[in-house]
DNA sequence: CCTGATTGCATAGCTGGCTATCTAAAATTA
DNA sequence: TAATTTTAGATAGCCAGCTATGCAATCAGG
């Protein structure tokens, strides 16, 4: 066909991704983490205390799905929210001790997982290939 | 941080996976197509009549996601599920005349999104973020 | 031939992504 | 200052992925 499916890049992407995600899924089950919530975990374990906003621009994410990956993180005892004094708006987003500690575990596990989704590839590889996708990001056509 | 967000492969592919999926879903919108369907079109444009089964080894989906986009397309008048006569247990897929006639537009749609998506990237480039990906699916270790 | 294991599929229930829409609090402007 | 617009967040409803489980048809051994 025209169109080869192992030939396409977004149909290539979109079953990596999935790839990771299983595998990611796995490792950080045991630390009662889920994927959706770790882009999320390494910006506040960055600068705690963003706000909802603050997050949803640096993930380029929907308010909609933060508000609801928010909502299941505090369920879980992974954040507090509180309102801002100065903007009755907004709420400050802050780690619970129980995810701050879980810092050094979720990120080695994540590591195992780069390493086991990309064990086809020579290190040199690996970086081409993150320098490719970092480039793709910076020059995609919005919209 | 040791584990720079823009510098793991996991986060990138993810979040490349992401503008791919917006950009795809709303080129064929219009179509009448939602993203998750696409593979599996592109397996019964190949070849019709198909089993559920053989949808799942494919594409490397999980077998309870593959029941759940059959329902809809079927629901959405795109495919029609018969028992195979000669095994009660399997239902063989087959095309509607609607499916059929959006092959060309949507493969035309995924290749324009491909295009707006990789716009950072030379036709070099292009071609060795595929070739990468492809490698990384063949070798990944699985579990 | 009958029983038990295997296979193909459906369903329930969850996460996580999206759009659309609503409310309340600021900010702007007439 | 009062009315309007803009902004931050919540919520409803959908698609798409996953695991776990149940059921019915087939297959394999005894």
């Amino acid at each position: 066909m025209e169109f080869l499916k192992d030939g396409s890049a977004g149909y290539l992407i979109n079953h990596l991704a999935r790839v990771f995600a299983r595998g990611l899924t796995t490792r950080i089950k045991p630390l009662g983490l889920t994927t959706g919530t770790f882009p999320t975990l390494l910006e506040l374990w960055e600068t705690d205390g963003l706000t909802q906003k603050d997050l949803v621009t640096r993930l380029d994410i929907e308010q909609a799905t933060m508000a609801n990956t928010l909502s299941r993180m505090e369920r879980d005892g992974m954040i507090l929210r509180r309102r801002d004094p100065a903007d009755g708006r907004s709420q400050r987003v802050f780690l619970t001790e129980r995810a701050r500690a879980l810092r050094e575990p979720a990120i080695a596990a994540a590591q195992a997982e780069n390493e086991a989704a990309l064990a086809g590839l020579t290190l040199e590889e690996r970086d081409q290939l993150v320098a490719l996708m970092r480039k793709a990001l910076a020059g995609e056509t919005p919209g």
